[in-house]
DNA sequence: GGATCAATGTGATCTGGGTCACATCCAGCG
DNA sequence: CGCTGGATGTGACCCAGATCACATTGATCC
């Protein structure tokens, strides 16, 4: 199965020479250029691709920019977008995944790095530079909790209770879930009132705390 | 210069065989070898170390509290831990980098892969394998950076009343929240009325989500 | 001064949401 | 079978919370 890619670079020699790179790999298809983000954004009506190769510092619309519009109108979780840039800098860099990228490299790495890279993001994984990998754990890596180690209380909650739960952790009424759901209101009441019982919580807004704190459901995601 | 390395890891095989890739490089040098954490602690207080490579699973001190002890008694960040095991579990990996180490890889990776990724915990950097970058970027992504998507309608709000906001999203009451500001209840209950109708909210929930989702607040923060 | 506007504070009123009591359904078990 | 227990569903009651109308303070401008 190839990988379909597509370039972004606003000069002419760095286009050429990735294509050559990734035109030497049998299991990589370059379908399409593009010369900023706009560009990309027209290629991609075009093209499918699996993995885009964007420069962030462009004319017109950055590589920024470009990584947030691409990656909100992805399905499927295609296209991936890995980032490529000649700057070492945290803000570049944290700009970049925030906006979706799936990688973040320097231009500075063999070209056997960013093919690799290349197969790792089309498979959904992601890679990202040393330095910045070191900033992003240097930030991060006191809030990697027992990890995935859900709140024990949610445990208790039945399949339906918890399916009420996330719709109260996204700001419904009870008569919005009741029709949601297809049940009476009184009965989204009670559930709601089992919920609170068992978590041991107050009320809804408590709930939506504890969703969020838990991590049963993640800002954006 | 070269980079001192010790081998931590309670099969004998495996020391064997890492040793004899590092050693076939000529700025890697192997000063120590453990079998468990206990016996890692040991030997590093014999011998000067740049970089440790850990197993995670071992009898005795599992690798994840001797990263921890290592790390803890670290002095000037030396030596760092490169985390190396057979498991691509979240927990694991999540664990082992809350616990300080500096890279974290499964042992399917290529010899010039682990030999790459030493030298690059040595001059400080760091290495995660890219099936645990994706988890960390899925996790971590929407809080990097100022964000420049902060919600604008935030901005509508007063001192007071981002306060107010603030204590909402913690799942207080309004008498609660009165208690906390010194003010009566009738006064939090416009207060929060007042955000409720520039937000264009309906109840405090939708607040709570809203706080959350604009980064307002984040979970654990 | 006085006129205006935003921020803040308070009480009165009405409704969504939480609590309680109870019914139904189904699985497991003696 | 009948019994028990958990999950689910429903209506009635009451209060926290949302809405409204209004007072006070202070800054700004003519």
């Amino acid at each position: 199965m190839t990988v379909r890619v597509v370039i972004v670079d606003d000069q002419a020699l760095v286009r050429a020479g990735f294509r050559m790179v990734l035109d030497s790999q049998p299991d990589l298809e370059v379908v399409g250029e593009a010369i900023d983000g706009a560009d990309a954004l027209r290629v991609l009506d075009r093209v499918e691709a699996d993995v885009v190769v964007m420069d962030l510092r462009m004319p017109t619309m950055d590589g920024v920019e470009a990584t947030r519009r691409i990656c909100a109108r992805a399905t499927g979780g295609r296209p991936r977008v890995l980032v490529l840039t000649t700057f070492d800098t945290e803000a570049d860099a944290f700009a970049a995944l925030r906006a979706g990228a799936s990688a973040f490299l320097l231009k500075n790495v063999p070209p056997e790095e960013l093919l690799a890279a290349i197969r790792v993001v089309a498979e959904g994984d992601s890679v990202v530079a040393p330095s910045i990998t070191r900033r992003l754990l240097d930030r991060f890596a006191g809030q990697l909790g027992p990890g995935p180690t859900e709140d024990p209380r949610l445990a208790q909650l039945t399949e339906r209770e918890r399916e009420v739960l996330l719709l109260v952790a996204q700001g419904l009424s009870n008569a919005e879930i009741a029709a949601r759901v297809h049940v009476a209101e009184a009965t989204v009441k009670t559930h709601v009132g089992r919920i609170l019982a068992k978590l041991q919580l107050r009320d809804r807004v408590q709930a939506v705390v504890l969703a969020y704190e838990s991590g049963l459901v993640t800002p954006g995601g």
